[in-house]
DNA sequence: CGAAATCTTGAGTATAATCAAAAACGGTGG
DNA sequence: CCACCGTTTTTGATTATACTCAAGATTTCG
């Protein structure tokens, strides 16, 4: 398993974005080292119960944090993009609460926890921005609550076609008002405590609407403001710094 | 607006449950300042769009985090119980994404920014154990989605009435098997996304199973295991130590 | 004691779930 | 290029869980 250099650009453009960083703290940032591997849709990256000793920031493709109920029900808390550390958590917290999958190919960084430890008992400002980065992340969990418990389903659904359209474009994946869509429906309905069939009705009813396009993994979005509308939705959740709420 | 000393002995408790503080840390945090103030039941404590420059540490009482939807339904997020400090991410997030309100009359601790900042600063152990709480949190948001996504209403209050118990029990608020519960039902089907009159034959529902007591304010567990069970129940998202757990 | 809030009950309804099967799509190999 | 397979999407019919509306009973608290 050897370490290697990765492109942490992204992770040092997220963390200065917010509060900017020195020079010493982004060349820190800049030299950690991780395991890269490629991982296949649909696979485990972590499980509920794991104790794992590295964190895991997605550098290409898709993921999504979810669990499952007794009864064998699954629910998606949390959709992931490059950029992403979805489990950083686990440098706190001992035992993973859920689990993380691969929706698309994937290519990950497992940066080792030592690692992490590292850099932010050198650089406070870097435990600063990893700390702001988990407190957007339950931000947005606080906002899929309020969808799921009180927005019927065509608003969930818009909801979160804004909500992913607003993260594209800020990790510069969105092109105009389009980007990649690697979702299938029945993973939406897995997001939304919805079923399969009724997002597929619902997915009909937007695009009925002109709110919309589907096609070939790749979302459309034909009318912004309706959409917004439709899905009740303030980008306040993600809080985005001014510039880049602009872009 | 004077600041005042408060009793922090429940926060130094809390932090040092988990890893363990310093001398110097522990009286660090001790000696922290804020204005205490006494609060109505039903009253706001922070509204959505503010940023407030202080925290607030719950000494007495309940509260909750909520949000509205367009069209004029709650949701609640999150309950909080004494020894909370629901709003500390507005340490690091400048804009509140949602409100937090006083269930019972509270005595609340309100710490400036400026304060925390410097703790943190400080002592790094500090800085960690805050951050750890707010994982907790956003572990517990994880819980929530997979509960209100994915149960059906049963199970979900059911699930409900065992986190609070442990989580009661954690701050010694419980008293063998039973505990306050000063939650009306309407404020319980905000908390699960269901309306209160179906909260109300659920209610009926557990009562008759024989599960649970629910009498002036105050919740009492006939059968914990056959309330686990009913609510798919696993505290690992608590993120207890083992010493708690066992107790 | 009385007013307001909370809880309870009943009847009818809607949103979304379930079940089942057909059509379309996407990738693979001949 | 096309046939084939598995996956995903779509459609239809039926059902269930939970919602809505409305009113009466009970509790709480000043």
């Amino acid at each position: 398993m050897p370490n290697s250099a990765f492109n942490a650009a992204m992770l040092v453009r997220k963390l200065d974005s917010v509060s900017r960083l020195s020079d010493d703290e982004r060349a820190a940032l800049g030299s950690l080292q991780g395991q890269v591997v490629t991982l296949r849709p649909g696979q485990d990256i972590v499980r509920e119960g794991d104790s794992p000793a590295r964190s895991c920031l997605i550098l290409e493709g898709y993921a999504c944090t979810y669990g499952m109920t007794g009864n064998g029900r699954r629910q998606i808390m949390s959709l992931h993009v490059p950029g992403d550390i979805p489990d950083l958590q686990s440098l706190l917290l001992d035992v993973l609460d859920s689990s993380l999958m691969t929706i698309t190919p994937c290519k990950v960084a497992l940066i080792p926890h030592t690692s992490l430890r590292a850099v932010c008992a050198a650089y406070p400002g870097i435990t600063m921005g990893f700390w702001r980065q988990t407190l957007v992340d339950a931000a947005v969990f606080r906002a899929w609550i309020r969808s799921i418990g009180r927005r019927e389903g065509v608003s969930r659904i818009a909801h979160l076609f804004c909500e992913l359209m607003v993260r594209m474009k800020v990790v510069g994946l969105a092109d105009g008002r389009s980007c990649a869509f690697p979702y299938t429906q029945a993973l939406i309905a897995d997001c939304l405590g919805l079923t399969p069939v009724h997002v597929n009705r619902i997915l009909q009813e937007l695009r009925a609407a002109n709110l919309v396009e589907l096609v070939k993994g790749q979302l459309t979005v034909l009318d912004w403001d309706g959409l917004v509308e439709k899905g009740d939705f303030d980008p306040t959740f993600l809080h985005l710094e001014m510039g880049v709420q602009a872009a």
